[in-house]
DNA sequence: TTATATTTGCAACGCTGTTGCAGAAACATG
DNA sequence: CATGTTTCTGCAACAGCGTTGCAAATATAA
């Protein structure tokens, strides 16, 4: 796994401790992250930081929104292929309706886009509903 | 179509001007809609009327949540099996990221659940995202 | 070491959605 | 139709998530 300080110097942030901080938890966790997850594994943090690191983090292409169903928004690190210019996302996301927790998977194929529809489809997102291991 | 009035007396519900003027809107709307979409239609009524409205009408199975990634909730028809009991409800929904209109489609087949997973799936959401027709 | 650019924390705010409670309205009953 | 009971509505207050403006702190370049 890369070194979070060097991820950041790839895209030219400025590491700062709360930067790799929330980096090495992203990188380190099974399941997405919410601003609020983060805050709780900090001793002093501002909120507003955080949501500024994670939308920092989004558009340099480091992490990715893991879409939920949920009103939160919870992200997940991103391929090596991502960058600023495109996010390369071809999984679904499962959200346990038990625990709240949600993961990127790649049990389940996602669909081709259809050939001719009303719509102009740019991307598909999955997201799959259940229970996770931990509370089945 | 059958009658807002009507489908309020099949599930038990009070016939208020509210409670028909929403579902009038919905019934009408090729759109899913929101608590705040609804409301900008109606002269005077409360937004919090507008928020119960919407989850009585859901809880008894004559309104489904439309999962768009947005932090909304938008809500449309459910169709005629739906009930209290259970929701069947076999289609994605479409989200335009340039008007931020949510549509029910049926273009896209949602694939079967995985044989075996780590994790025991419920249902599965898909969000197709791209232009609409109104706006390309 | 100093100067500059960037990041952080604080304050204030907006939006979506929820709960408690009292008055208003729907409807069942006689 | 009149009345009582149940349900709904509107108001007030609140909670949570996320954003913006600004000044102080920090990272980095020189
Ligand atoms: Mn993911
Ligand atoms: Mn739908
Ligand atoms: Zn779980
Ligand atoms: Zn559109």
């Amino acid at each position: 796994m890369k070194l979070a300080s060097e991820i950041l110097k790839d895209h030219n942030l400025r590491v700062t401790s709360v930067r790799e901080e929330v980096l090495k938890m992203i990188q380190s966790s099974d399941k997405a992250l919410s601003s609020n997850d983060l805050e709780m594994q900090f001793d002093h943090v501002d909120r507003i930081t955080l949501y500024r690191t994670l939308k920092t983090f989004e558009t340099k292409g480091i992490i990715h929104k893991a879409v939920d169903g949920t009103n939160v928004q919870k992200y997940a690190m991103c391929v090596e292929g991502c960058s600023e210019a495109s996010h390369q996302h071809q999984h679904a996301h499962f959200h346990c309706d038990s625990c709240n927790s949600t993961f990127c998977i790649d049990d389940i194929q996602i669909p081709a886009f259809p050939k001719q529809s009303s719509f102009q489809v740019k991307t598909i997102e999955m997201i799959v509903k259940g229970t996770c291991v931990e509370c089945r």
